[in-house]
DNA sequence: ACATTTAGCTTACACTTGTACGCTGAAATT
DNA sequence: AATTTCAGCGTACAAGTGTAAGCTAAATGT
């Protein structure tokens, strides 16, 4: 039997479809900006003039999902940290687990990657938040894992998720093949910027 | 008295014209796929059908406006390292330089990083062929000035450029007391890279 | 001198967009 | 059982879009 839905129920699940739906619109060449309120509504399923019922407008559907691809991408990074012993290589895991979950959510990586330059200001700054948060973590990791001082840290992690958020830009556009290389060629670079720094360390 | 101009010439001009007006309406909040013919026209000072007697279409002046844009910045950067002296360090030097290129050009730059990840695959795939040819000038520069092998200078320097460029991303949107700041920090960054490079040499 | 070419213009048309307004029917509340 | 709430719909409109068609006048070619 088909379960009774209560009103409140109908409505999260039509507010989760337009977010589906924006998601899935978001491909390759549509943009938070470009993409039009009807578009969204009509693979939705519903009219456009309904939308007004759950989002006050694209702008405010756009930081819903900016929140949501931020908080997927830390806990994602969050759980690949879980994953890594003692003995194993941090970073071999970490890029390994975020080209992945690229490779298996293109747009949802895509809005992060295109809205941070995008032509929204607010925008801009939203994804700015979450990459800022997203770079914390990963310093207080490396600052109590390396043993380093903030500052450092600090340095490090920021220096480390922009030449992995560029790494991550180019896999978008790459060949299925051509995946395996960018993560290699990534996870030198990353090695290089944590070998400098502690090699950078002693003199201060 | 005011010069005779030939057919040629007038031509020419209005063309540079559409250009200029093109890089100046691509500002913060404008992206060449955002960005309509007629608005360009009238800030070109042309009716909007006339865009056609210089280009085919938005597309055709923005392959334009990306070549120009890149080409500005590799003779840029080139010209920098002819400043560099044996005693002086590149690093600041290149980073002072791009730096000031960026906050007296915002809208050149921009239209690089925001077509970087735009929403037109041919735009994008231009962009990238641009930051592939500075990455290999630079490349070129570093294999040569600290005697290591292309592949350690390609990587090394691939990673610079994505360093810088997250780098002039965050200069576009922040006051001009800050860019001092994230020009201090991107240099050290970029120097954790060369020592690590530097480091890794010994055992390949 | 006359003929050709062409940069730039005006007009026109078919589309798409965001959203204001008012209706409806069913769920929720009383 | 009567009333209120409200998610979703259909209609409508003004504004902006790309671009087709054809004209004009001046520079060029002959």
């Amino acid at each position: 039997m088909t379960i009774k839905k209560t009103r409140e129920q109908q409505k999260q699940e039509t507010r989760q479809n337009i977010i589906n739906a924006a998601f899935s619109c978001l491909d390759a060449e549509k943009s938070l900006s470009s993409i039009s309120l009807r578009e969204i509504a009509r693979v939705a399923g519903i009219a456009p003039t309904s939308f007004y019922r759950h989002f006050k407008d694209v702008n405010d559907l756009g930081m819903t999902l900016v929140d949501e691809a931020g908080l997927m991408l830390r806990q994602l990074m969050r759980s690949a940290r879980r994953r890594i012993t003692a003995d194993s290589n941090a970073i071999d895991i970490s890029v390994d687990t975020l080209m992945e979950f690229i490779s298996e959510n293109k747009n949802v990586f895509r809005v992060l990657l295109r809205e941070h330059t995008g032509t929204s200001a607010e925008f801009r700054s939203a994804v700015q938040r979450e990459i800022q948060h997203f770079i914390k973590e990963l310093s207080d990791y490396i600052m109590h894992r390396q043993q380093i001082s903030q500052q450092l840290a600090d340095l490090q992690s920021e220096a480390m998720v922009m030449i992995v958020f560029s790494a991550g830009a180019q896999a978008l556009d790459a060949q299925p093949n051509q995946q395996f290389i960018i993560a290699e060629k990534v996870k030198y670079q990353l090695m290089f910027v944590q070998l400098g720094v502690k090699q950078f360390k002693p003199k201060p």
